[in-house]
DNA sequence: TTCTATTTGGGTAACGATACCAAAGTGAAA
DNA sequence: TTTCACTTTGGTATCGTTACCCAAATAGAA
């Protein structure tokens, strides 16, 4: 095909289809206006010399990249991943592009991912969390494109906020517990503030278990944020052991939550029959295993879809006050939880 | 801070720091040449301003991008993310970024994404598997950079390789049974070869039990692939069914192998004791659920590490020849298969 | 002091597409 | 036929950075 080197341009199949370059332009933008038969040629041109569009020019001669700036914590977590699906399918008929970069649940690294992206002029970014560093929140004020923070509810948003409140979705959950006549409930996380959600949920723990004027010292640390399977059975090791007497374990999400219940398996302790435990999050193993865990959903996938809707919106000038969508996250009760 | 949305360049950093914009140019670059006092000068000058360099731009003129596609089947799958993962720690230290892209198992999308991709002109491309639409093939052929397909070993590869024969990873998982004394042995896996690795399993499977002179035919098809736990556990109920007297089942992935057991668990079915199961991937549940499940890992952070070295070495002119590097799975023997 | 390395900085053109403006072509109405 | 409205095509300059080439400054050697 293509065996020489050369790079192709517009200019190489303009002179082949007998046209201006301009037209070549247009025959690859959909929109514009082409006569059918002429764009035809151009693409058949195109096609036979194996031309390549380049949208390193168009991007910095239109000032457009159709890109979507994404950053998540983790790209290797089911829950973010499904606001990825969302975001994408949202944004897909609309030719936008998303670059996606993960954190690592690092406020440093996220800052230095933000930087990167900006200088590559997206349309749009969208990030994790409502807590950044102090050059990051600049950076993103200063960016002059629209701003979403997602699965949180900051009081300083930057921009727009799509997300839900971690410390109340855990609270309802508490109040669930108690409702059910539930007093020694503990709670299994992380051991730093480093997944800042995490730490939300943990606080909104605490404060509720406070509210109802119980002990909420049971709080079992897990190593490094962010825990899963095997940190959420060693912690369940050690919940056993130190507090024997606990009714109910309310997990950080539910892959730590589906750790405890193996070690509660491993140890034939039953559950919800001596113990409870809940999830977050509402991963497909919290309703397939056996039991089936109780925990929250707070709808990733619908978080991105409506961030990528609000996303059209301000770019189409449809919306221009900065928005404050508030998901609703639900209690979902099942087997882990009598 | 940057109130006018007038858009700040080197030439604006250039006069305030009194340089010209070639140095102001040279600046943003580590290792070129300008004398450290200037440089922490311009800098200072483009931090006051606010200014945010311009890839759009650079990308164009220096025709590098720093972009490496990759394309994975999944977003929502831990193997493919731990991939990315290896992938993206390799490439960070040299300044690549990764454009990442997913088919959601579909050829005709993945030749879509490729097309889009190779428009940003990107370094490099990670495709995952070995089996492309004509045109999909055709682009990566003469798209002028590094071409890398990952988890397969393809008989006509485009260009690099770094993967592993999917058939001949269940083919050991076969031999193991048998070895064992077992005959009676079932696949679960997807209905059609959407998912081409998960086909290349089962005729794994098929052809290893042939080989052995066992009936081939116990295949239960849990629709659309990629299959997880909720499909797994269909399927199971499936085999109890209609094959009771199946010795031992292989799963096309660990998320359907673990569905499977819930469906035994469910049911009373004692695992390995009346049944064995194994899995596929080395996900993080199959070491930790009870029982903790056999399975075959593909090190999928491996190859993702190693396409990041290749794709280095390949930019650096240390390696001019298409690489092939074969992965060796290893079968990991759990409490699921005696 | 003179002269040769070496480092540091500047000028100019170009990367390849498209925004903007203008002209040519087309068909219907007058 | 002429005019007008609209569609289709073309020409030119430009987006913001950097490759390339060269000059000035500085350092070190003789």
């Amino acid at each position: 095909m293509n065996t020489s080197r050369k790079t192709l341009t517009m200019a190489d199949v303009a002179r082949r289809a007998g046209v201006s370059p301009m037209t070549v332009s247009r025959a690859f933008k959909t929109d514009s206006s082409v006569s059918e038969a002429t764009r035809q040629a151009i693409l058949k041109a195109a096609d036979d010399l194996g031309y390549v569009f380049d949208s390193t020019a168009s991007n910095l001669r239109s000032q457009r990249t159709d890109f979507i700036a994404v950053t998540i914590p983790s790209i290797n977590n089911a829950n973010f991943a499904d606001t990825v699906r969302g975001l994408s399918e949202g944004l897909k008929p609309r030719g936008l592009q998303i670059l996606l970069g993960y954190t690592d649940y690092d406020m440093a690294e996220e800052e230095r991912l933000i930087e990167q992206f900006l200088r590559r002029r997206p349309e749009a970014i969208v990030v994790t969390g409502g807590r950044h560093t102090p050059r990051a929140r600049r950076m993103l004020e200063n960016a002059g494109i629209p701003v979403i923070e997602t699965w949180d509810l900051p009081d300083k948003p930057i921009g727009h906020v799509i997300g839900f409140s971690n410390a109340q979705a855990v609270r309802g959950m508490v109040d669930h517990f108690v409702a059910k006549g539930l007093t020694r409930i503990a709670f299994i996380g992380g051991d730093t503030t480093r997944d800042t959600r995490g730490a939300d949920r943990r606080n909104g723990f605490v404060a509720a278990m406070q509210a109802h004027g119980l002990d909420a010292s049971r709080l079992i640390a897990a190593g490094v944020p962010p825990i899963s399977m095997r940190e959420g059975a060693e912690a369940m090791a050690r919940l056993l052991e130190t507090l024997p007497d606990t009714e109910a374990v309310i997990c950080v999400s539910d892959l730590s939550a589906f750790g405890a219940l193996t070690e509660c398996q491993r140890r034939g302790v039953d559950v919800p029959g001596r113990l409870w435990i809940a999830g977050f999050g509402d991963y497909e193993i919290a309703e397939i295993s056996v039991p089936a865990l109780t925990t929250i959903n707070p709808f990733p996938r619908d978080i991105g879809a409506r961030t990528a809707a609000l996303i059209l919106d301000v770019l189409d000038g449809k919306q221009d006050a900065a928005a404050k969508i508030a998901i609703s996250p639900e209690l979902m009760l099942r087997q882990s939880t009598g």
